[in-house]
DNA sequence: ATTAGCAGTCACGTGGGCGGAGTGCCAAGC
DNA sequence: GCTTGGCACTCCGCCCACGTGACTGCTAAT
């Protein structure tokens, strides 16, 4: 297998490529990391790596530039995750600790790993089916107009307008409303799906119209799962790196306003233990083949776990972007299980 | 002044460049619009055009381009906002209708748009200002824990979580609620503000430090003006036309990103009737040099004017996103008026 | 006022030559 | 057996010169 030392080359050479963009050259390694050998010894290493295809020469004498496999090594082997400064950590405490909502919270949250990284940032909303129901709230905005909202455990608050086909007063919505708590509350959001579903069967003749309406449109509420929604930021920061994506910029762009390319693509890596990354042609099948992403699983207490990352050019820097995700993700998980 | 035929040239040159994003020549001219006149005579009237100011040359021996001077003579006298096609008016009626809240509905907007018109898309949110509180809710999530919920008269639906010095059992919220309830209901959200906050003064013993924290917390809330905020959606388009913005396309997309710019570009639009068109050089000041925003106003009754409009290269259709921003706006404010 | 014709200008694409960076390999040294 | 200096080779990027083509501006004729 490769030596010791030829892997400290292929840090090297990710490392350097990463910062200045450029092919790098055996004599460059030598001058720039304290290797106590010649440049000719680094060339015979930068040979053996070419024949395990972890580096390779964009033309016959030029130098090298790794591979998605010799990024996949540094990833796994190579990368020391650093954790992040003392003003950064600061600065994820306040920035975040600002926030007043969920939606501020992911909000400032893909500002600031946007920033960080300086790479494009996204965030999953927390799902909601296993959050629990503690509250039903109706309030009538006109006589056949109510406005139906549905608080979670987890302070979570979902509203939607219903239309019924007969007026109710507000006695009759208190009772309603009282009725609909005691059933749902307690359930998760998708066991009250089905109760309040269920509960439309035998309702007493009087409201059954109004109840089954309600009822309807409390269930269709509960089962809407968020976490097929995302937050992004940093777009900014994809454009800046533009000449890293071969021409190709806009599929990507245009798969992150899709949304459904991430949130699939999230779906599989939800199988990878901690921060999980993927390289380049790993992501081929999504029309991201020149694209890294780097995410992490955020977990809210009863609710499913959500992802957090950030999406960049295969030359990105790894341990910036794994150290200041984890961190984040950390931060997220702490505060949000805190409700 | 410029004859008439000049200004029917202007108008060629401004459609021709728009779609060919090359310099338009004389010869070209005659080809593609039937003017019944010679190559030569076009070229008279280009050298007036020239004169004025509103047609420039790139380099000595070339076509010409419209200047920003040129694209305003275009928008405020020669373009014919075409309305849109059924099947465009279709789209909108059908892909907004299904929106369920403010949230999907501009969310949806945006997107829409954004295709309509193959440029960036923004929407700002409507102001929470001139709404009127129709009902405050307290739940109790903890015994120091209640969360706050703000009811507006056009059914939107703020939150906000309130941490007590003191525990508070439902018994007292219910009073609480019942009390808040009877001071802001009805007023504007303004009002409202100002009414809560003095509520604090003159509350009974027991209460007072619970009451004061939750006048404060939905005092603060009421004054929250939504308006701040913005939607974005078709970043794409904006690289797809890199080539038009002189290599500084970042800056627009920061910009962008920032919301603040846009938001204070609005607010000097906000003086201009029915669409307002920047262009060019008139956003230097914003850092938008090479950018065009056209926008518009739509009002939702009871609430400031928010604006809606797209953001994109001076070389646009200026046509195509007047008419498209114009017919989604009355969209919206039709269904926004109707809650 | 319009038109044809013509000379002048400049961007752009092509092809050749040059310099430099970097490799691969070989033979010598430790 | 690993390491090293040296050397020939390759190929990219740059510069420049040149020809081509697309325009314009001007002038004189209609």
């Amino acid at each position: 297998m490769v030596s010791e030392r030829s892997l400290a080359v292929l840090r090297a050479i990710v490392q350097d490529y990463v910062e200045s963009r450029e092919p790098v050259g055996s004599k460059s390694i030598v001058e720039r990391h304290r290797f106590g050998v010649s440049a000719a010894t680094i060339r015979n290493d930068m040979a053996l790596l070419e024949e395990e295809e972890l580096i390779a020469a964009p033309h016959t004498s030029s130098g090298r530039i790794p591979t998605d496999k010799g990024y996949r090594v540094f990833v796994d082997r190579l990368a020391d995750i650093r954790p992040l400064s003392a003003t950064q950590r600061h600065a994820i405490e306040t920035f975040l600790g600002e926030s007043n909502d969920l939606d501020e919270l992911l909000g400032r949250t893909v500002r600031l790993v946007s920033q960080l990284t300086r790479q494009l940032a996204v965030v999953q909303y927390p799902s909601f089916a296993r959050a629990r129901v503690r509250h039903v709230e109706l309030v009538s905005l006109a006589p056949t107009r109510v406005l139906c909202i549905l608080i979670s455990d987890s302070g979570q608050v979902e509203q939607r307008l219903a239309e019924l086909d007969q007026p109710a007063d507000e006695a009759t919505l208190a009772r309603l409303r009282d009725r609909l708590n005691e059933v749902a509350a307690g359930l998760t959001m998708a066991d009250a799906a089905t109760a309040l579903s269920a509960e439309t069967e035998h309702a007493d003749r009087a409201h059954a119209e109004v109840l089954h309406t309600l009822a309807a449109t409390l269930a269709d509420q509960a089962k809407i799962t968020r976490s097929d929604r995302l937050v992004v930021a940093g777009a900014a920061n994809l454009v800046r790196t533009e000449q890293d994506f071969a021409g190709n910029i806009l599929g990507v762009m245009e798969a992150i306003e899709e949304q459904v390319v991430i949130l699939r693509l999230f779906g599989e890596m939800a199988a990878d233990e901690g921060i999980a990354v993927r390289i380049g042609r790993e992501n081929a099948a999504f029309g991201l083949g020149d694209t890294s992403v780097v995410s992490t699983a955020f977990a809210v207490p009863g609710r499913d776990v959500s992802r957090l990352g950030v999406v960049g050019p295969t030359r990105m820097d790894y341990s910036q972007s794994m150290a200041a995700v984890r961190a984040v993700a950390r931060y997220l998980s702490r505060t949000l299980g805190e409700n």
